[in-house]
DNA sequence: GCAGTTTATCGAAGCGCTTCGATAATTTCG
DNA sequence: CGAAATTATCGAAGCGCTTCGATAAACTGC
């Protein structure tokens, strides 16, 4: 197996230096035009290309950028920060970095947390997609790599986010029904304390407000402890007999709480939409799939990770201090949950049997 | 910013020489316990790790495996590859290995189609997904670097591959019709010279010769460009004017072509499974979706990730040379799309209409 | 008790590249 | 026309690590 050429055997095929070499192929300093034509003739002819590693270690830079997510993601059915993930990987080849993927446990062990990339310095900069542990980050940080978040929000603005716009999103919701006729609009939310279900909640309750409608309490589920499938089951169950009458239309804080929610109702006769409006959030798969196929607000989770690996790029370049927010605008897709509020106070007598 | 500290500091603070360090961080040589305690010690107050790319320029090596694939398939509704790369990147993680993705095109071109991390040296092994073009497999290996091939089998027998096991898919299929009494068994397939289509006719071939059964010419429609849906499309149209009576079930050479056929059965009043059984292959998402749910054949894409990523590296530590043939097995998914054979007669009635 | 091993440590060279001066040749222009 | 600035090239040092001898001390065993 013959060696490949090093730069050595170009500058001495050129008959110039290594640093010449050197220059040519940065572009920097300054080179005749001649010597310059030579050396890129030699190049060719030795099909030379310089070693990743030697050339990093010459510059202190990896030309890798890590993506962190908790270990769950890849697991849920739901290839949500897949696609993010596959966003992030084109964008990042078009700026010749390559992405070296981590998954990390939700919570915190200084001593097996720590990515490999990072104690390696094997990063330039760092992808971080979903709820990690708020201690990674701050490490992260404190070894001055730049950092964008994806799909979360950590209180101190230092680090650039790029955010589904979810407040627009229930906005959108909000407008759906009221064009539909609905009045009484409720929301079934999950763990509050969720930043982007919280944005959702705030989304739907200032539609709301801005509508001059008042919104009752009892409109209003947010006690579940989560927001998969069974809370927004149970949720569902917290509505219906909490003796007050049901709204006309309900937002759910996600596709599977709505699709909980959903078979809740159907087994308690309640039909939706004849019934009941009902809109999602996240455009899942399955929210496609159920019967009736779900009205839900759709992301465009591969220009989130496009768009992360831009803003990162930029802060690589730009030293950190850059810092950007940005969020990915959500569209509503309508389908087959929400409809025309006819008279609702038949609704309330089919619903109180 | 303060510097991390290198190797150099550790050996300044344990009052040691450099290489002694070395010696203690790779296990190799002889140090003494006291020595190496002290250093370990030292290491650990310090904080100290190694940095990637100098230790890979000194080894010559760089840690990274490559994954190459078209750039057809991540544009493709169905993420066959995307789980495979999944169940690669996680395996890889076990070995300390870090996967570089990149896409090429179909067609080779020596100028644009050589992955950057092959130019750079950046790769210690090479997957190859699907159907790349064989210059760039033959560029590969002239470069001596190792390849695990993975879907996709060339001709010559030099790269270790991670197959599914098609022949054994259809075999399962025919095994499971003859369960149900069937014994006019159909192919329906495209390009049979795709190697994996060819493996899947061969095996439904064997099966029925096993079982004694002699294949009728018109049970078998080979004559597609392609294995897409359209494809199925054409070809159930084609059975259906051949002249000839059905056979009493159908394996399609995948779910698309399944799916494709069915639809045109459903439009010329053929009902899947009353009239005729049918079964696909692959068990994409949609087969689950279609009315009725389509029987098929499964292959874990995740395991077929791992497996060539354990295949991979165990080429790249026992040296070229070192070839393996793996198929992954396959398991019979049995739906709605394949029923009893009651009584065929009737059937050829219903389909001369 | 001494030649031959084994164990322990270290200095120096080398991996392939970038970059900082130093030097020299050429150009600018007051 | 000569001092200063610009252009061109190169040698050497350095990036952080591994590894090959060299050297020396500590054991073998006869």
């Amino acid at each position: 197996m013959k060696q490949r050429p090093t730069i050595k055997d170009v500058a001495k095929r050129a008959k110039v230096s290594l640093s010449t070499v050197s220059l040519v192929i940065n572009n920097k300093g300054y080179v005749s035009q001649s010597t310059r034509e030579k050396v890129e003739r030699v190049i060719r002819e030795l099909g030379y290309h310089p070693t990743r590693s030697a050339r990093d270690l010459a510059l202190r830079k990896s030309g890798n950028i890590g993506f962190i997510l908790t270990n769950d993601h890849f697991t849920q059915s739901e290839p949500f920060y897949t696609k993010i993930f596959l966003g992030a990987e084109f964008e990042a080849q078009k700026h010749d970095y390559y992405i070296l993927l981590t998954t990390v446990e939700k919570k915190f062990d200084s001593l097996n947390s720590i990515p490999r990339f990072l104690k390696e310095q094997n990063v330039d900069g760092v992808l971080i997609a979903g709820q990690v542990s708020i201690e990674l980050i701050a490490y992260i940080s404190s070894m001055n790599i730049p950092i964008v978040l994806i799909d979360y929000d950590v209180e101190n603005h230092k680090h650039s986010t790029v955010l589904m716009n979810n407040y627009r999103g229930t906005q959108l919701a909000v407008e759906h029904l009221l064009e539909l006729g609905h009045k009484e609009i409720g929301f079934l939310g999950g763990d509050l304390d969720h930043p982007s279900i919280y944005q959702r909640y705030l989304g739907y309750k200032d539609s709301l407000d801005n509508a001059g409608i008042i919104i009752k309490d009892s409109w209003i589920s947010a006690k579940e402890p989560d927001t998969k499938q069974q809370d927004g089951y149970n949720a569902a169950r917290a509505f219906l007999n909490n003796g007050e009458s049901l709204p006309t239309a309900i937002i759910a804080a996600n596709d599977a709480m709505a699709i909980g929610c959903l078979r809740h109702f159907t087994e308690a006769g309640i039909k939706v939409p004849d019934d009941i409006s009902l809109i999602g959030f996240d455009n899942i798969e399955r929210s496609y799939h159920v019967k009736p196929p779900l009205t839900t607000i759709d992301v465009n989770k591969f220009e989130m990770g496009e768009t992360a690996v831009r803003t990162l790029t930029e802060t690589i370049i730009n030293g950190n201090g850059y810092v950007n927010h940005i969020k990915i605008p959500v569209t509503l897709i309508v389908r087959e949950s929400t409809d025309k509020n006819v008279d609702h106070h038949i609704k309330k007598r089919t619903h109180h049997k």
